[in-house]
DNA sequence: CTTCGCCGTAACACTCCCTTAACATCACGC
DNA sequence: GCGTGATGTTAAGGGAGTGTTACGGCGAAG
């Protein structure tokens, strides 16, 4: 029973490239130019993984996410990121309806394959389920995190705003990328953020230096050695 | 009844730490030195978990899953790797044999103890007829559920919500996720939960604390140690 | 047809925490 | 060191989300 696997880009040599490396592997493969014509397909073909570019025409890739996302048809189907810039990808990590792997184009083929392998075996279990920084314990399934072993309470604001610092560690967050994370509006006045940010390291206790200040930009999450 | 974990690592210091975090932690601890070992004790011993160094002298720990993977005696046993390298690469190979999970080392006692936690949790979801939860049981084959003892009358509702939640305890559920798992169609207000996790918790009784909310999310059940 | 139980919805009450504002403090350029 | 802008701190109002209660409708059982 072969896999059916929709591909998404607007491209298409990078299309047809995904082509012939996914009949290659056994994959059944069907394509998509756009973001209706993918969500068409999604539930029409009822494929087993959906892979998505981020960058498309007329609607954005994490648009489409969305959508899918929150169609029951299509809702289960683990999805698949391509991103062109490494900027894009803790956006992909930290979103809500997070997607189920991403991959950094330009990508390897035998790369591409291993991925979508070991995400159809998986199905949806989140891969990193479970971030673990130091003494901090971030539990995205449990939708909670803990110091020392101990629970500490945190909002689903603060919570949101973690996971995503602690996915793109060493990486600074500006405030805006930190502000939509959290589900917020983008009218919210920036300084909603330094507040979270600040419960946030009082929550942490001794190790709310974790979360560093970058200075007319955003935060960060302090990267170990 | 104690949980048996076996792990595998050629150097006798890392599994006497194993060794020494994991009974703590009130698993049964046994260990294995190499490749052939662990095979023959993962059979004989039938643990409920394997810890797996990657790094293996004589076979490599790859080699190692494989075999495990193949023999039916031990496929269903959920492994978890260890490896040396934080290259991706070995993740999503370990992940394509059917690791369960992977740790880069140096990993943290608690971290490990977590993971393993979460992945037993796992293991525990396939469809038990009867949930024991302290002082609540479930029978899923009688569709009813009693505390100390005696059966509270459920409606199918409220017993599909309080299966999927005991089934991924410690693990929170959206609205949405328990809404299809009710059996009810995405288009119902999601208050309709709320209102069947207030007649669950009234008569669960004195332990109706339980399923606890997680805000801006959904409901979890709380986590018994 | 009537009755009864269960599901879904609506309205209201209440808690929590998100947002904002105001002031204090800090970093950086001069 | 001083000024300026950015961030840290603190507090409070209001809004969003959940608890609670009640009721209409629908189907099953009699």
């Amino acid at each position: 029973m072969k896999k059916k696997i929709l591909a998404v880009d607007d491209e298409a040599d990078i299309l047809a490239l995904l082509r012939y490396n996914l009949t290659n592997a056994g994959f059944e493969f069907i394509g998509a130019v756009d973001g209706p014509e993918a969500i068409e397909k999604a539930k029409a073909a009822a494929p087993d993984l959906i892979l998505l570019d981020v960058m498309l025409p007329d609607m954005d890739g994490h648009v489409v996410l969305r959508r899918l996302k929150a169609d029951p048809d299509t809702r289960r189907i683990p999805v698949l990121m391509l991103t062109a810039k490494g900027e894009e990808i803790d956006r992909v990590l930290g979103f809500e309806f997070g997607a189920d792997d991403y991959t950094v184009k330009p990508f390897s083929p035998r790369e591409l394959v291993l991925r979508i392998r070991a995400v159809l075996r998986k199905g949806a279990d989140a891969a990193q389920a479970l971030i673990s920084v130091g003494p901090l314990s971030i539990d995205t399934e449990r939708f909670s995190a803990s110091v020392d072993g101990k629970d500490i309470g945190l909002t689903a604001a603060e919570f949101r705003i973690l996971v995503a610092l602690a996915n793109s560690r060493g990486r600074a967050l500006g405030r805006s990328v930190l502000l939509s994370r959290m589900g917020g509006e983008a009218e919210s006045g920036s300084r909603t953020i330094d507040t979270h940010v600040r419960r946030l390291r009082m929550k942490l206790g001794r190790y709310g230096g974790l979360i560093e200040t970058v200075r007319g930009y955003g935060y960060r999450f302090r990267e170990e050695d």
